[in-house]
DNA sequence: TGCAAAATAGCACGATCGTTCGTTTCTGTG
DNA sequence: CACAGAAACGAACGATCGTGCTATTTTGCA
């Protein structure tokens, strides 16, 4: 009873450093059951279909990256510590995935415009955490870290984009310095709509971004 | 002789219409061939291989791209009317391509880590419309629309997640609102770069912040 | 230790893929 | 009109895919 799921954990293991390289449609069961050392039929089983066996790999990254990106974030304060942790955490997620790549990201793209279930659950998951960091980005105009009036949703496609385009420039482009323009400009991002006063930013808010790299905030 | 180039173009058509849906990758000869009308052997004998198609696909996309972004736009005058208008035709492309989606984006996506002439041929594409924009942005340095100092490919760095997010966010979440952020998110980075001076704005930009926000700090 | 149940293997199926090859049809030119 | 060469076809190949069966092995519990 319990070996069923301590290979189903395996298998998943496998599948998702595969989707990771060749994108979830490049997932096949027998290139699983090869680096498992299983057979095709033994490992179908536990999925019952690909599809929800891509689905099972597309939950397993959402609770990794949950795990890995969100969860901890929690801890720091409301407002811009919170923002910059996720933000932190979000980027070093990408960039040390740059061998093995975003499945959010990818999924993205491979099913745009593909329906059903597989898409269904790339959505809910990216939203979800598009909605989180949403809520953070909200908290910090709460705690007047960023001035009244600022857009949450715009602040939050601002710095997608950004994560984006260093997924892009890294893994695609193989280009060096791209953790350190998106960090450039996430700090830009936050200096235009910083709320002067007291708390406005921990660090110059200007040009010449953030001069040394800095741990946490 | 010239029957061939014809239906050599049409086979061209038909497989970057299938190329922009399925991706590269979901380029079937097969396909491609139920949809011209011919045989599979037909339309291969056109290419000698899969690849060779492929890359044709990223080549004719290119020639496209150019043709309907790039070069309509070198007849504005240089600095900040040339790069809004650039970005204004690749923000169209990519949301008018919202049933079709982006070769340069899914194509980056699907051949990050797998190595070959295709990617050669996509990553060669990509670099040089990259390099192209960032000449834009140089310029209006250069003319003193932007502000002297401003770093083009940092610039660069942030136009194009914009566009990735836009992509992101029209065609795999299907949010209305994607190309409007894109564009308001484009005039505040224009707007954090600008040269103080008469040729600051000519526009004047979609939401609230930039307007009575100028250049601060 | 024995036995039911769970887990895995083995095999075959139909489909689709890119590719090859020999043949046939079409096209443009002398 | 004839003829050479280009263009397209049709059939088959080997490989791989997901999936459905039926055995066989392994596991966990009485």
């Amino acid at each position: 009873m319990q070996k069923g799921q301590q290979t189903r954990a395996a298998i998943l293991e496998a599948a998702l450093g595969l989707a990771s390289r060749k994108g979830l449609e490049g997932l096949s069961i027998g290139a699983i059951a090869e680096m498992t050392g299983m057979s095709k039929s033994g490992v179908f089983a536990h999925f019952g279909s690909r599809e929800e066996l891509q689905i099972s790999v597309v939950r397993e990254y959402h609770t990794r990256f949950e795990d890995e990106v969100f969860f901890p974030s929690l801890r720091e304060p409301r407002g811009l510590p919170r923002l910059r942790t996720l933000f932190d955490r979000w980027v070093r997620r990408v960039s040390v995935e740059i061998d093995s790549g975003c499945l959010y990201i990818s999924g993205a793209v491979e099913f745009d415009d593909r329906p059903g279930p597989v898409r269904d659950a790339l959505v809910s998951m990216v939203m979800s955490w598009q909605q989180a960091l949403e809520r953070a980005i909200r908290l910090a105009v709460d705690e007047g870290h960023l001035r009244a009036g600022t857009d949450p949703a715009q602040v939050l496609f601002d710095i997608h984009g950004l994560v984006l385009a260093l997924h892009h420039d890294a893994r695609f482009l193989r280009s060096p310095g791209a953790v350190a323009r998106a960090r450039a400009a996430f700090e830009r991002v936050l200096a235009f709509h910083a709320a002067a006063g007291p708390m406005a930013l921990t660090k110059s808010p200007n040009r010449a971004p953030p001069a040394p790299r800095k741990r946490e905030a």
